[in-house]
DNA sequence: TACAACCTGACAACAAGCTGACAGCGGATC
DNA sequence: GATCCGCTGTCAGCTTGTTGTCAGGTTGTA
């Protein structure tokens, strides 16, 4: 998942871009809520859920919140409070946000419910998902095929992932760059194209196909 | 198992957490409510079992097993009351207790009641339970092989019942942590890697095999 | 044909993981 | 209480795996 991380105590952010880049994501981070408003603006599909601590030194999270719901604009947002705020609850929800968390909370549960959310939005199923001659379980980022699990690399089952999403549309190479990478991330487009010749190996025993759409990127249909 | 010893007394807290050491398990204590409320909502899926003196100088023990069942949590709770409190036991078990005992108790009643509760949450049958070539004595925490004990050191047997439990998925590292150290044991992970060598050498006799996946965890199938 | 886009084998840099050695600790023994 | 012994965590140095870049080749298109 791309994640944005919106967080004002350094502890606490450090920790939870560590802890959500072990499990897989790609994280960006900003501390305050003018960073958070210029890195959703300027790309406002780049992020899948945004995790965002309502109070933030220049003002609140909800004010992001709610710039995002006006824009009806469909990023998943999961809202971080203090204890005492818990009566804010219905508010927040009422402004948009997909779920709330009240501090101090622990990953896990964190990593459930960023699941939940994107699962939500997504709308797909809890369990295996088909695509083709494979399955994919999200929760563990593992392709099967026969009951065998598919050798992957991290960044091969990120693309992979990408054109289970896009459920055989076109994947631009920017939006694949944009999955696969953090924003401060300096990488040529080669890398993506050396990533999906890896990958196509890979498929090819599995008769899965990533086809060159020259000019604009990749598409695989299951 | 990893438990939470909730209780007031120092000398019963002390006798408590030496005795369910020594019986291989993880054990963290509170010594009042309010710390006792913030361990669990810290992580509110660390603990098997929770050891809840019912008594406590800031509040009610049921205080805490009444929020870990509003979150719809199964933490299993063995309460702890004294005698002339038994009134209340119908209580206690209406609002969640798996089970309660009566202060003085004696150890060996305690061990039997957290195994019935850990293996009624885990629905797991009371005997051996086999894996692979071995097979898994959870009472005693001992593996055996063709009526051979396996000679495994205690870091080394929890880490494979980690796997047990797993049954066959992903043991993150940070997982593993969880399941092998107390919440203020500093341990690097390294400390795992080095487990999961040990345990390798001896497992590799009998045919199991602990896989690498790399940047996330280990995997056993049995 | 000329050019851009794309592919791919090789490689270097880095990160993750493994392991032998060792020291601290606690329990057991005398 | 002195000594021994086994368990365990740390460390350093090593091995292994991943990934981005590059260079040179191939393909598609105008």
């Amino acid at each position: 998942m791309n994640l944005l991380i919106v967080e004002d105590t350094p502890s606490l952010l450090i920790s939870l871009d560590k802890h959500l880049r072990e499990q897989g994501h790609t994280v960006d981070l900003a501390s305050d809520l003018g960073t958070a408003l210029a890195l959703w603006r300027s790309e406002p599909d780049r992020f899948d859920v945004i995790v965002l601590d309502e109070n933030l030194p220049d003002g609140l999270g909800s004010t992001l919140l709610a710039e995002i719901r006006d824009a009806n604009n469909d990023t998943g947002v999961l809202v971080l409070t203090a204890r005492s705020q818990v009566h804010d609850k219905v508010h927040l929800l009422d402004v948009g946000a997909d779920d709330y968390m009240t501090k101090p909370f622990e990953f896990p549960e964190l990593d459930a419910r960023l699941r939940a959310i994107h699962r939500r939005r997504q709308q797909k199923p809890g369990g295996l998902e088909r695509f083709g001659a494979l399955e994919f379980d999200r929760k563990q980022s593992i392709f099967w095929a026969d009951g065998e699990q598919v050798p992957l690399r991290h960044k091969e089952a990120q693309l992979l992932e990408a054109f289970v999403d896009a459920k055989g549309a076109i994947c631009t190479k920017a939006r694949l760059i944009q999955k696969l990478y953090r924003l401060d991330d300096e990488v040529s487009e080669n890398a993506v194209e050396v990533h999906i010749g890896r990958l196509r190996r890979r498929l090819a025993s599995y008769g899965l196909r990533i086809e060159t759409i020259r000019g604009v990127g990749y598409q695989c249909h299951a």
